[in-house]
DNA sequence: ACATCTTACTAACAAACGTTAGTTTTGTGC
DNA sequence: GCACAAAACTAACGTTTGTTAGTAAGATGT
C-alpha cells in the first residue's frame, strides 16, 4: 500500500472537480483551493492542466485496452466474452469512476497526440467488441439483431454506470456484476 | 413551416457547438464566428449565455415531463408504457440530438431557479419511471430484477442515443424504435 | 421624406484564465 | 546546526472571458 505521491493526489483531487464540472469548467484556482493550496504551486508537481486530463484519461483507456486484449486472449464463448466485458466495466467502475467521468465526458478537451491516441484505442475497443457479437451471432448465441443496436446498448449502460454506481453504492460489486449481466443479456421481460 | 427567428437561429447553432465541446467551452465569440457576426451583436436577441443553455435544457426537459405524464394518463400495461417511454426518447433524439446533449451533459451549468426545476422535473421522471417498472414486476410483467438496475438500465442507453444515432443514421426511426425495444426488453441471448 | 425598428458594428470593461519567475518556508540527512 | 531539496508562497504576465455602451447601416411603415 505505497502512498500517494503530491501529483498523485491534484491528479486525484482534480479529477473529482471534473466529474462534477467538467475538465473546462474547473480551474486551476479551483484545483488549488480543494488542495488547500495556491494555483502557481501546483505547477511544482505537474506541468500543465491538460497533463492531468491526458493521465487520467490515457492511463484508464489503456486499462480497457489491457482487458480486452485480455478476453480476446482467452478460449471462451462469444457470450461468455461478453460476461467478461461486463464485469470489466464493473470493476473499474468501482475503482476509478472519477477518471471513467473525465474518459466519458472530456476526452475531446485532449490535443495533438493524446487525442489520436485515445481515439485510436476507443474504435479498436469498439471494433473488438463488435466482432464479438457478430461472431456470437453466427454462432446462433445471441439472437440475429443488428450488431450495432446491440453493441451500442450494452456499452452506453456500461459507459454511465459510474453516474449511478455511487447513489446506489449499498450493491455488493459481485451482486451488481450478476445482476447486471442478467438484465444485459436476458432483458427484463 | 413558419422560419426561425434570429433569436432560435442563435439557439440552434450555440446547441451544435455544445454538443461538440460542452457549454463551458463554447464561447460567445466562438457561437457569434459560426453566426458570421460579432460576439456583441448576440446580445441583440439574447440576454446572456446562461439563456441559451436555459432555453435548450428546459424545453426540452418539459417535453420530456409531457411526454411521461401522456403515458401516465393512457390505461395501457407496464410493459407497454415502457415501450410508449422507449419510443418517446426515440422521438425526441431524433429531433433534438444537439439540445439533449446539452440536457445531458450540461445541465449542472444552469443556474438558480433553472437549476432547481431541472432537477425537480428530472426526480420526477425518474420516480415514474421506476413506478412503472415496479409495478411491472408485481404483475408479474417483468423479472424480479432489482427496479433500479432496470430502470438505470434502461434510461442510460435511451440516454446516450444521441451520441450513437448521428453515425448510423441510415436506420429508420421505426425500424430502430422496434430493434431498440426488442433488446431492450428481451436482451440478446 | 421621415421616423422607427432591427440588426449589425467598434471599442472597451472588469474579471477570470493558465502559466512563469523569483522567493520564502518546511522537512530531511549528515 | 548546516546544506540541500521539496514544496509552498507572492506577484505578475498576456490572453480570453462574458458583457455593456454607444453608434452606424439597412429595412419597414406612413
Amino acid at each position: 500500500m505505497k502512498t500517494a505521491t503530491r501529483k498523485e493526489e491534484i491528479i486525484q483531487v482534480a479529477s473529482q472537480l471534473f466529474k462534477e464540472k467538467g475538465y473546462s469548467a474547473v480551474s486551476m484556482r479551483d484545483i488549488a483551493q480543494a488542495m488547500g493550496m495556491k494555483a502557481a504551486s501546483l505547477y511544482n508537481h505537474i506541468e500543465s492542466k491538460q497533463e492531468i486530463l491526458s493521465v487520467l484519461v490515457l492511463e484508464l483507456a489503456r486499462k480497457f485496452t489491457w482487458g480486452m486484449d485480455e478476453v480476446l486472449q482467452t478460449q471462451l464463448s462469444p457470450l461468455q466474452k461478453i460476461e467478461k466485458i461486463i464485469q470489466l466495466h464493473i470493476d473499474i467502475t468501482v475503482n476509478y469512476s472519477e477518471a471513467l467521468a473525465a474518459l466519458n465526458n472530456d476526452w475531446m478537451h485532449l490535443e495533438g497526440q493524446d487525442l489520436e491516441d485515445f481515439t485510436e484505442m476507443r474504435e479498436d475497443y469498439e471494433a473488438n467488441f463488435r466482432s464479438i457479437i457478430k461472431e456470437g451471432i453466427s454462432l446462433g448465441q445471441l439472437r440475429p439483431h443488428h450488431p450495432e443496436v446491440i453493441l451500442f446498448s450494452i456499452l452506453s449502460t456500461l459507459r454511465t454506470l459510474y453516474l449511478w454506481y455511487q447513489k446506489r453504492g449499498k450493491l455488493d460489486v459481485n451482486v451488481l456484476k450478476k445482476d447486471m449481466a442478467e438484465v444485459l443479456l436476458r432483458g427484463i421481460v
